[in-house]
DNA sequence: CGGCTTGCAATT
DNA sequence: AATTGCAAGCCG
């Protein structure tokens, strides 16, 4: 068993430096076997020592599937797979809590005291709105393997918007599969030269991405479309379209050195996303009206909810029909409950 | 939806 | 007395 197994690596490397050679691979295969014992001393240090490990294997969890960058203390990448059925659901994020992953080897886990007070937010790649289906899936989601170091308003506004579109997607396509994770790009200096650099934080050393990048492969029927996109990590306002961020396919598995979706077919079926459908993220009217609505539902004292409400006139912005009944049926319940002596 | 901070009680 | 955990409240 072991024999067989040293020869069959001894031909493969002797394959590689015989740059393609049959013969060349063959002779050095000849050659190998007649070898003594200490002259493939390597081979038998392998053996019983074992090799490095990077700790880069796939990762499977309820909702998503991950490889972790032991290095950085972040996921390498996260694929998702969505359609309407599963994102349905009453999974609340408020139960869930951020915690370091128990299949991650404690050496290189990240933990929360990385995080707080460190200036960066963490961000989810396989973010929780995917797993409303699930507490559990949730819950999984917010093991520290799944998040980087995120800028708070990119979190919060662009990349969110963006998440809220690939859940859309589901809308109009039946099946949407994503690839996210972080990406530690170069900045070109002034005399040319190109270098990467980027902030450690906490004990654990977690790296803080330059950009993140989301890969969005939606189906319907025998259309298939892609789209990929690279984002800074930085506030990106909603003056920027999100083809501002869209970049080809080959380039982003340049700059991240993966290759995404090996079994589709390039050239053929392939259609750009942006061609397909809109990739129009929520503007600022819609995504206020949105985010106002998600207060307006999470309110628990009638002062809270006035107050959603007032900022949201300040801000120039008249609630829609959805909001408005929103808005009265939590006012209806608020007096009701507020009505009631403290207990 | 995406997050963090604060206050207080439980804990060691 | 100092740390930990959690509910509640906050903001974009």
């Amino acid at each position: 068993m072991m024999v067989s197994y040293v020869v069959s690596v001894r031909f493969i490397s002797g394959f590689v430096f015989g740059a393609g050679s049959g013969i060349a691979a063959l002779k050095l295969y000849l050659y190998e076997e007649e070898k003594t014992d200490s002259e493939s001393s390597v081979h038998r240090l392998i053996e019983r020592f074992g090799l490095p490990q990077t700790g880069a294997e796939t990762r499977f969890y309820i909702n998503h599937i991950l490889s972790y960058d032991q290095s950085r203390r972040t996921p390498r990448w996260v694929a998702e797979h969505l359609s309407g059925q599963r994102l349905q659901g009453q999974a609340d994020r408020k139960h869930c809590k951020f915690k370091p992953d128990p299949k991650i080897p404690e050496l290189f886990t990240a933990r929360n005291e990385d995080y707080l007070r460190s200036g960066w937010s963490r961000g989810h790649m396989a973010p929780a709105g995917d797993n409303k289906i699930s507490e559990q899936a949730m819950a999984e989601t917010f093991y520290l393997s799944n998040i980087v170091p995120q800028n708070y308003e990119n979190n919060a506004g662009f990349w969110n918007r963006l998440e809220i579109y690939c859940r859309d997607l589901t809308l109009r396509f039946s099946d949407v599969w994503l690839v996210s994770g972080p990406l530690l790009l170069p900045q070109v200096r002034e005399d040319g030269r190109r270098i990467v650099s980027y902030q450690l934080i906490g004990e654990d050393d977690v790296a803080v991405p330059t950009h993140l990048y989301k890969v969005i492969l939606a189906q319907k029927d025998s259309t298939l479309a892609l789209g990929a996109f690279v984002v800074p990590n930085a506030p990106i306002g909603f003056e920027r379209p999100l083809t501002d961020f869209q970049v080809s396919l080959s380039d982003l598995e340049r700059m991240s050195g993966l290759t995404f979706f090996p079994e589709v077919d390039r050239a053929e079926q392939l259609k750009n996303l942006c061609e397909v459908d809109s990739c129009q993220l929520m503007d600022f009217t819609q995504f206020t009206l949105y985010i106002s609505g998600r207060k307006v539902k999470s309110a628990r004292t009638l002062a809270r909810l006035e107050k959603v409400m007032t900022e949201l006139r300040d801000a120039g912005i008249t609630p829609d029909d959805y909001l408005t009944n929103l808005y009265l049926e939590k006012k209806r319940e608020l007096v009701e409950k507020e009505k009631k002596p403290e207990q």
